[in-house]
DNA sequence: GACCAGGCACATC
DNA sequence: GATGTGCATGGT
């Protein structure tokens, strides 16, 4: 009698939880900035985001309605620090151009909308993909969607709970088909695998350090 | 100086 | 549909 898929990620969870406690996650202080720090992620080291929404928060820019009157230049050089900036910038303007154009800028309005809607609305943004969208519905607009993320996968496919070329939608179903959908623990779950990698997976090359097996010793 | 980081879109086959 | 490539800074 083999453990169960969901008795298996109950007890991650637990292990994760004990280990790392409450992550108070997103780190934002707002739901348009979890907007801001979702895109400008993509691929990028979270401390060089800091930095780039340091520089929007210093040029009083971390508004919706502020970054739609910008030419996309000006955002670009503010975001700098975050890499691939001329990029990033395009798709911000696309984002906030959607959320003053059809929300009046008010994220509030934007998270009203019911689940499935708002997610592939997001997704047809061009520079929101899956995980980008999830990221904001979940940590912007408190929706339960599980994040899975590139951590997700090196963990959790270096030790056996899913294939080696299981994509994000089936990653992601993994999660909520055997979790209660509940915004608080898909919140706490995302935010403790990125805990979790970020303890054990800078050093190694491909996470060969990541212990999701032998998290005990590091419990105990 | 290489390698990596909380992706995504697009070209090409 | 699958595979490859550009995007770019800053930390290790």
């Amino acid at each position: 009698m083999s453990t169960s898929k969901k008795e298996q990620l109950e007890n991650i969870y637990q292990l994760l939880y004990r280990r790392f406690g409450k992550r108070n996650w997103w780190p934002a202080d707002s739901p348009f900035e979890v907007v801001v720090g979702a895109i400008l992620t993509q691929n990028t080291a979270w401390t060089n985001v800091e930095k780039a929404i340091a520089n929007l928060k210093r040029a009083d820019m971390l508004s919706a309605l502020k970054l739609y009157r910008q030419p996309v230049s000006v955002i670009a050089e503010l975001i700098r620090p975050s890499g691939f900036y001329n990029q990033k910038a395009k798709r911000l303007k696309l984002m906030v151009k959607h959320i003053v154009e059809s929300y009046k800028g008010s994220m509030s309005n934007l998270c009203n909308k019911e689940t499935t809607e708002l997610r592939n609305e997001l997704l047809s943004i061009n520079g929101i993909g899956k995980e980008t969208a999830d990221s904001i519905m979940l940590y912007a607009c408190n929706k339960p969607l599980f994040v899975a993320d590139s951590y997700t996968y090196r963990v959790f496919s270096r030790h056996g709970l899913i294939e080696k070329e299981t994509g994000y939608d089936e990653i992601q179903a993994l999660f909520m088909d055997n979790l209660d959908h509940d915004t608080n623990t898909f919140n706490e779950y995302h935010a403790l695998i990125v805990e979790l990698a970020k303890n054990f997976c800078r050093t190694k090359p491909l996470c060969d350090a990541c212990p999701l097996s032998d998290l005990p010793r590091y419990i105990d």
